[in-house]
RNA sequence: GGAGAGGUGGCAGAGUGGUCGAAUGCGCGUGCUUGGAAAGCACGUGUUCUCGCAAGGGAACCGGGGGUUCGAAUCCCUCCCUCUCCGCCA
């Protein structure tokens, strides 16, 4: 959510900063909600302090005497005025609260202009993904893929896009959120195991309600599995006033994401490169406003790191306004070269969300300066998405006999320097 | 899952229909005192919204939501959470 006193005040900007990311909104209709919720609350607000005023002089009348009795008939009217009021005043609130919902957070100056993947500015290149590798496949093409990766039985047993990993395969998923995990701590990150359900006020927070309605998992109880460990981790403070010293908190998550995914289709989701579950780890900062963007490079280049161990090749992508999503300030996106599909995979995605979801969730800290509470910034990145990590080494490091070779940092979380499909 | 108890400010803890945003204590802040400190004394100490250039005014909030009433922290309903006992169980 954007600030409202914003909009109020420079309507313009906000008007500018929507077009950028090429978006529809109707803010003329933000802006006379807010208009028409403020004369509400003054409508309100003035009679209550009468209303108020008069009944302290009632305590004061002596009970049951004809002028109190005149009072109490008085001020029925009063209160039933009230009420209605009332209604008119929450009325109006939802209606607006719902408007500045739907209005997208601002993209910051250094985002390129541009309307679609190809307006994306590639920032860098690392690695060399044009190297000839006479004996790349597509992951799901290598020979006993099968053996290790089922995808016919995990569609039997639960749906399309829930594989069984099984044997080095598995290993090999466990070798690498290990590996994730280690690194992110030791960059810093504290490790933290979230809940993988969140209520419905967690999934608002951090943006998934109302507006990807329909994506998530949603339990009998109306629990949502989280689509990623950004929701629990960045509801962990919601409500919250922090001091200013803890700032910043770095953490880190693995969870698995659950995803529907409805309406994707076609290469983007043969095998492991789009699955209905899948496991990642996620990066989360709640830093001081000043510090978010010299955090967003930090956070990006600690994602990137372990792309780099892995010796994958790949790029950074920084996402053009059209292209960014609803809520993010800035975007990075991590891609990594998949030498058999012979396309990039997106495998991190790495935000500044400046004071937007601190907003929704409430999450302050206090200002040492001025002693009152102010809205942190919430940056995250997956550090990283396993599948699609795991689909871009088998497909990059498949060597002749058919064995795909570990890179070396990986080598002590996965035990042995080649997994074999035999 | 069954039975019971309870959720009040940073914490502890009063308050069961009427100037209660809420006693008291602790904590915290400022000042006095002191060579300095402690103690003591005095004053202050929540959040959000709104009107206002400001000074300042107003409203809301006692777990969430709803109701009764002229008036609710206090009564009623409902949901959530915590604790105790029983049952079940990784």
């Amino acid at each position: 959510m954007i600030d409202p006193k914003l909009l109020r005040d420079s309507p313009d900007l906000v008007r500018a900063a929507i077009a950028k990311k090429h978006l529809v909104v109707d803010l003329d209709s933000v802006v006379a909600l807010d208009t028409a919720w403020r004369a509400a609350v003054q409508d309100v607000e003035n009679l209550r302090a009468s209303q108020k005023a008069a009944n302290n002089a009632m305590a004061a009348l002596p009970k049951g005497t004809p002028e109190f009795q005149a009072k109490v008939a008085e001020m029925k009217a009063v209160s039933a005025q009230v009420k209605e009021r009332e209604v008119a005043l929450k009325d109006v609130e939802e209606k607006w609260r719902q408007a500045l919902l739907a209005v997208p957070n601002l993209p910051h100056a250094s985002v390129p202009e541009g309307r679609t993947p190809e307006d994306n500015v590639i920032q860098s290149l690392h690695g060399n993904h044009e190297e000839p590798r006479p004996h790349a496949l597509p992951h799901w093409e290598i020979a006993g893929f099968e053996r290790l990766y089922d995808f016919p039985r995990g569609a039997k047993v639960t749906g399309a896009g829930f594989p069984f990993f099984i044997g080095d395969g598995a290993r090999l998923v466990r070798a690498l959120l290990n590996f994730f995990l280690d690194e992110d701590v030791r960059a810093g990150y504290t490790e933290v195991s979230p809940p993988i359900f969140v209520n419905a006020a967690s999934a608002t927070a951090t943006g998934q309600l109302p507006d990807k309605e329909g994506q998530m998992y949603e339990t009998v109880d109306k629990l949502y599995a989280v689509p990623t460990a950004e929701v629990p981790l960045t509801n962990f403070f919601r409500d919250e006033i922090l001091e200013e010293a803890v700032l910043p908190v770095l953490r880190c998550a693995y969870t698995p994401c659950f995803r529907r995914e409805a309406g994707s289709y076609g290469k983007d989701v043969r095998g492991l490169n789009r699955l209905h579950q899948f496991d990642k780890v996620e990066l989360l900062k709640w830093v001081h406003p000043s510090a978010s963007y010299d955090e967003l490079e930090k956070l990006r280049l600690d994602a990137e790191r372990l792309l780099q161990k892995l010796e994958l090749p790949y790029r950074v992508l920084l996402m053009c306004g059209g292209d960014m999503g609803f809520g993010q300030a800035k975007k990075y996106d991590l891609e990594v070269w998949a030498a058999g599909q012979k396309r990039w995979l997106e495998v991190s995605s790495c935000s500044n969300f400046e004071a937007f979801q601190a907003r929704r969730a409430q999450i302050r800290f206090r200002s040492k300066e001025t002693g009152k509470p102010e809205l942190v910034h919430t940056l995250n990145g997956s550090g990283l998405a396993v599948p699609r990590v795991l689909a871009a080494l088998l497909e990059n490091n498949l060597q002749p006999d058919g064995r795909v070779r570990i890179p070396t940092a990986l080598v002590p979380h996965f035990g042995k320097e080649f997994l074999s499909f035999q």
